[in-house]
DNA sequence: CCACCGGGTTAGGCAGGACTAACTTTCGTC
DNA sequence: GACGAAAGTTAGTCCTGCCTAACCCGGTGG
């Protein structure tokens, strides 16, 4: 099977590619932390084994069998960290990091116990969708929450794991996926996001608003 | 922390170390699946950082730190073999190949919620104890099946789990860790060793011998 | 006491995956 | 349409951990 290194570049190539940007050796690199020419490297690597499409200088694109290498590490990923939290009683805030290494060395075999033990969930605890192991997936059909108007009102679908301190806070304000969320209003200015919640009224800052994914209820 | 190979290295030498065996260049390097000038490099690296103690052409032999580290990847890999066991449902074939890669990536969060899960259990299914997170770590006293006289009552405590078909063949036999064991016989030039367990009396080859770890209950 | 054999070690290489420094392409701006 | 900044790529290193080939100890047998 593909190296550790490989899978971690075929999940940041397709969740990038998810998120509907254009997918560039520097974002691969920001992503994984890693410099812009160990990225060209190993794009040359992947496009060698059929895994990616790069022409010089332009974006890069999973192939049919590199996007299904990569759907099955974000499985594991994803399954893993369901596990985690639902199993064996991690935090939320926790269980990206572990999942992060985990995805790497747990076998089918044991990813299909952890399905079974739980019941076959269809998302994560952040709220992103599980692959299935046979069949199309697809990602859950959701906006920034940056871009909703004020006034409107959402549930969130999603929460970026990216920051553990993030998700931290986001805990604490019962922003969470499947709460329900109004917009109350904007600040100007990169000003905070007022939202309610429940009976509570936080603000919420940009770094917060833009790990925000939700769909909208009502506007 | 140490890379998974040192983790492999300290491990294989405690191991053998806790066989009472001399621990050679050749005997890691046979149980790694390595040659041997990889084991000779490695011990290099070891005694540099002051993990091994090791005079050309002599045996080597873990400092308390090397010895330390190495307790802390046969804790992590018996409660993983334990929980996967115990906890996911896999068979106790399989577990060891899984335990052996995972062992590498569980952080001791994982571990601690795995062995608080379990309820701290002190043997893993192959009747290996496990090390405490804290405090001393004995091996259980224990001895080669091979040694004992005939007619001798023993109980199987621990059984190899470096073969995943001897452990099958072993299961289907009964002879598993906590079981009660008669030698009855044993057949002279390399011929198995007749025994009871129950009402079977199954004839063991010398592979499935040297793989079983007794106590005598009575001679 | 010396030769030999087997195991241990040194030397030299290679693959994977990262880095920095230096060069090239692209693209927006004037 | 030319220029310069930003982004991408090439070139050259390094580190880890493995390998094979060749050499060298050290204990046993004559």
């Amino acid at each position: 099977m593909a190296t550790e290194s490989v899978q971690d570049y075929l999940k940041a190539v397709y969740v990038l590619q998810s998120y509907g940007q254009e997918v560039t050796t520097s974002r691969i690199a920001a992503r994984l932390g890693v410099a812009a020419p160990s990225v060209s490297a190993m794009v040359k690597k992947l496009v060698a084994d059929g895994l990616a499409r790069h022409a010089p200088y332009r974006e890069v694109r999973l192939t049919e069998e590199g996007e299904a290498a990569a759907l099955a590490v974000v499985r594991r990923h994803r399954l893993v960290e369901s596990y985690l939290h639902d199993a064996l009683g991690l935090r939320w805030d926790e269980i990206h990091d572990e999942a992060e290494i985990l995805e790497h060395s747990v076998s089918e075999r044991v990813v299909d116990a952890m399905d079974r033990a739980l019941g076959h969930p269809s998302r994560d605890p952040h709220g992103d969708p599980i692959p299935p192991k046979r069949g199309r997936h697809r990602e859950v059909p959701d906006e920034p929450l940056a871009g909703v108007p004020i006034g409107a009102r959402v549930r969130v679908e999603r929460v970026s794991d990216q920051d553990a301190a993030v998700l931290r806070h986001l805990a604490r304000l019962r922003v969470v996926p499947g709460a329900e969320v109004t917009v109350a209003d904007h600040d100007p200015f990169g000003g905070p996001l007022w939202v309610r919640v429940g009976s509570r009224r936080p603000a919420l800052g940009a770094e917060l608003v833009s790990a925000i994914f939700v769909s909208v209820l009502d506007r």
